[in-house]
DNA sequence: GCGATTTTGTGCGTTTTTTAACGATACTTA
DNA sequence: TAAGTATCGTTAAAAAACGCACAAAATCGC
């Protein structure tokens, strides 16, 4: 994958990057519809981003357009998947086995993509030693030394807030390359790890600043962020 | 509340109001703290924002500092929580009553902001009939008839994609004012109707790209977004 | 094979967002 | 009470993000 001429990816604005998981999943579904080609001004009406962003978006990685043909949808689709990181395979363990825990535990979708749960972690003994869609419920007490030898790639925490940054510097210390983290805290952790939060409540806080009239209607087709 | 001398609040931008929330947060934890008065400044070290932004961001809503003293605590919280709605209470319903729907069910924490989780929906033989966190599952037939009888506000949409367009267009129907996506897929709604997404795999697949080398490293003190 | 057409890649102007600077104002202390 | 200091609100500058326009290049139809 991603022979593409070698351009200077390390300077990717944050909000191209947000883009680009959008950009896979409009590709895929046309994949599934058989498409085999698109110009950024069809995959603009679909998505609602301008063409020239999209043009403008995808040249930050390489040319993977033919002037008068448009885009390869498999092409670009693997493009970016590769550019994404998803060509290879993550091993995970959740930290956290309540709930949402459990819920991300049995959420499949993702295994498809290369995301691979390990193992769950928790302090309560009355989850430790369940299974949860095949995957053990360990004890907290293990978790350095089972990141460390099972060489996990992302850790993901799941645990109260008072409790995430002592989770996240175990995950730090045992190795781990990226935090997910869905504990309502931000999170200190060094320059090599990286983090990414999904912050429930921040989300939902401003959906009801939209609801609550303080804010602007929804001007156009329905898209935001 | 809020009593606040009225500014033109309809072209707030959504970065700022998405700063809003993690605002309320580290004010409520000073809160806890018994911290009386901040400054810009000392907010600034902690949030990690610029001082000049913190300053910029609540002066798009009002005044509500002092010179030479700073903001009070306990004020600043008051009014960031009602610019951001969270002075009321919202009813709603989960649709998808499986591992997520369940999870954010048992989801207490957004409680105390006030809302309140009235019915889970599914269709789903197996799930209708039970009771989550003391909270029905009711069947999907009902649906806009619940919505409509009992003045629901927000709906949470946590089925498949595939499903996920018709619930939203139903919810609409029967008159919810806002909707919260788990689905992974862009839902049109009507103007009217406020929308947040949720996009768990896009999340997860941001991280995959910081993790996997393209990506620069993370510059700073490590927030991000 | 050639001309008309499509569509990309990219330079450039515009808008939005962020940061810096500073005057005005209120607090604090002697 | 008055001088000195802290800190906001706001204006101006800088940076970033975005959209437009067009030349270059490849396709498609005849």
């Amino acid at each position: 994958m991603s022979k593409s001429k070698i351009k200077d990816t390390t300077k990717i604005s944050n909000a191209v990057i947000k883009r680009l998981p959008r950009y896979r999943r409009y590709l895929k579904e046309l994949k599934k519809k058989g498409v085999d080609k698109i110009s950024s001004n069809e995959l603009s009406s679909l998505i609602g981003y301008t063409a020239s962003q999209i043009r403008q978006d995808l040249n930050n990685f390489g040319g993977f357009g033919q002037q008068g043909y448009g885009y390869n949808v498999d092409g670009l689709y693997n493009e970016i998947s590769a550019i994404l990181g998803l060509d290879r395979e993550y091993k995970m363990v959740i930290v956290g086995a309540g709930n949402l825990g459990q819920a991300l535990a049995n959420y499949t979708h993702y295994y498809r993509a290369g995301f691979v749960v390990k193992a769950l972690f928790d302090v309560n003994p009355r989850l430790v030693g369940l299974r949860i869609n095949d995957i053990d419920v360990l004890d907290s007490e293990g978790l350095v030394e089972y990141v460390e030898d099972n060489e996990i790639d992302l850790g993901i925490i799941c645990t109260t807030k008072d409790n995430a940054q002592e989770i996240a510097d175990k995950l730090c210390f045992a190795g781990v390359k990226g935090i997910w983290n869905f504990a309502q805290v931000d999170l200190e952790v060094p320059n090599h790890v990286a983090l990414e939060n999904v912050h429930l409540s921040d989300s939902l806080y401003t959906l009801a600043y939209k609801v609550s009239g303080n804010a602007a209607q929804n001007g156009g087709a329905g898209f935001e962020e």
